[in-house]
RNA sequence: GCGGGUGUAGCUCAAUGGUAGAGCUCCAGCCUUCCAAGCUGGCGGUGAGGGUUCGAUUCCCUUCACCCGCUCCA
């Protein structure tokens, strides 16, 4: 099948309720969306898949949420009040914007190679900034978090010392993230409100690149175990030119969007960079001490730091196909199951309220363990197309049948294959499957 | 932010300086209805603000948003 484009999917996730442009009564606010019934149930259930992968899984890493709030001084300890702040130019003869700090000669555009056309350089801080109580002064200015990292770091010693962690160890957490990103885009891949899944694995120094190239092939694997096609991912390493001012290595995991390849997770060598600026900025000592061999020195830090919505973005893209079957095209999202916002619907085959009841029933037992859709509009067989395109794997039709024999019509999504199986049967039937 | 493109119903697309239409979707009704069937009816629109005009969706200005590029990187 051809691949959708950017429009195809933002139709789509417009049309069934996915996502809306925020503040759209308004006519729109610039870069920031919001999550509809089925994408927020989306969302979420590729950020627990995260977390269960990540956290619950596994006995080596623990859980966090941290304050997006968080003391000024955080932000001047990471670098990130300096380094997140670019002085910007423009060329007036080709349009180009770059980076002033960047430039070999301060006055000539290394794109058009004309001299003298530049603005006057303006400085862009990445960070959005807010004030705490009610006077706005430079003393109470705070920032929003442009990651969700340093609330792991200035939170280290402590989850170290309560939970009585040796190395290696990881600290995990899913959250908003706020960048005053220059220029937002692509719907909802670069948004200047977005949510990330990061995690920061602490390990000895000399352990390092052996977690790295660890953590490379685990997350790889996670976005293949959920279902993304693999010749759509790809892993790419940075330049050492192209290193963020804390990394000493990182490596992209990217996806093929529709516009090409693009970063889903960075996963970096932040080595001691962080723990030991917190310690000099805060007089904490952060060092860890090795009861066996004796020494203290600074734990090395292997960050796989993912994009949640641009990932929950892939996946619907990724699991978005046409099928032509008997000259009509079936729109299909083949989500795995695991991250479809429905896992079954329940249609009665006609609106008569003698199929209305054991409908009902049926959902409500259903209900106790997935999330459920009862739709009793239209034909069976549009109802089955509606489901389709939001990616339900089941649909389970209750007929004039099932009054008789008690059993009920279960249809696949994948295969549009259709079991006949006894009402009682269907919460275990389904469980298999899904 | 700058340059280019775009903006008519939920979607796709018509039309016009003089009452804005259609198809699909959606909703209600009929139909023992299993892969977008049919019939009847219904909801619903010129992104927002201002100007020119007797009259603006159409012309002009401003603004908002989206797409492409510069930039950035989760």
């Amino acid at each position: 099948m051809t691949e959708p484009t950017l429009e195809t999917i933002s139709n789509l996730a417009k049309r069934r309720g996915f996502v809306f442009q925020s503040s759209e009564i308004y006519g729109g606010l610039r870069s920031a969306y919001d999550y509809g019934p089925l994408g927020v149930e989306l969302l979420r259930n590729v950020k627990d898949q995260w977390w269960k992968a990540m956290v619950q899984s596994r006995s080596d890493v623990v859980g966090l949420d941290s304050a997006i709030l968080q003391a000024r001084q955080v932000w001047q300890a990471s670098g990130h009040e300096e380094v997140f702040t670019d002085p910007m130019i423009e060329c007036r003869n080709c349009n180009a914007r770059l980076r002033l700090d960047k430039l070999d000669d301060p006055n000539r555009c290394p794109t058009c190679g004309v001299s003298g056309q530049f603005t006057e350089p303006q400085e862009f801080n990445l960070m959005f900034r807010t004030h705490m109580g009610p006077v706005e002064s430079d003393d109470n200015m705070v920032y929003l978090r442009p990651e969700t990292a340093q609330g792991i770091f200035i939170n280290y010693e402590n989850v170290r010392r309560t939970n009585r962690l040796k190395l290696p160890f990881g600290i995990a957490q899913v959250g908003k993230s706020f960048r005053n990103e220059i220029t937002p885009g692509q719907f909802v891949f670069r948004t200047r409100e977005f949510e990330q899944m990061e995690m920061e694995f602490f390990c000895r120094p000399e352990d390092a690149d052996e977690w790295f190239a660890y953590w490379l092939d685990e997350r790889m694997a996670w976005y293949v175990d959920l279902g993304m096609s693999e010749e759509k991912l790809r892993l790419r390493h940075h330049e050492s030119d192209e290193l963020s001012h804390y990394s000493s290595g990182t490596a992209d995991v990217e996806f093929m969007f529709p516009w090409g390849w693009d970063e889903l997770e960075g996963i970096a060598n932040r080595s001691d960079f962080d723990l030991k600026q917190h310690s000099e900025h805060s007089g904490e000592d952060l060092t860890y001490f090795d009861q066996e061999a004796n020494e203290r020195f600074f734990p090395y830090v292997i960050e796989p730091a993912a994009g949640a919505t641009r990932t929950t973005f892939a996946f619907l893209i990724d699991a978005y196909s046409e099928e032509t079957v008997n000259d009509d095209t079936r729109t299909v999202l083949k989500l795995d199951p695991r991250l479809s916002p429905y896992k079954a619907a329940v249609l009665p085959l006609s609106k008569k309220a003698e199929l209305i009841e054991p409908t009902e029933k049926l959902a409500a037992e259903l209900r106790k363990r997935w999330m459920v859709e009862v739709d009793i509009t239209q034909s069976i067989g549009r109802r089955y197309r509606r489901q389709d395109e939001i990616g339900t794997p089941y649909c389970v039709t209750v007929d004039f049948d099932s009054l008789e024999d008690g059993a009920a019509t279960v249809r696949s999504r994948d295969t549009m294959e259709q079991d006949r199986v006894s009402l009682d049967q269907i919460p275990s039937y389904l469980a298999e499957r899904l």
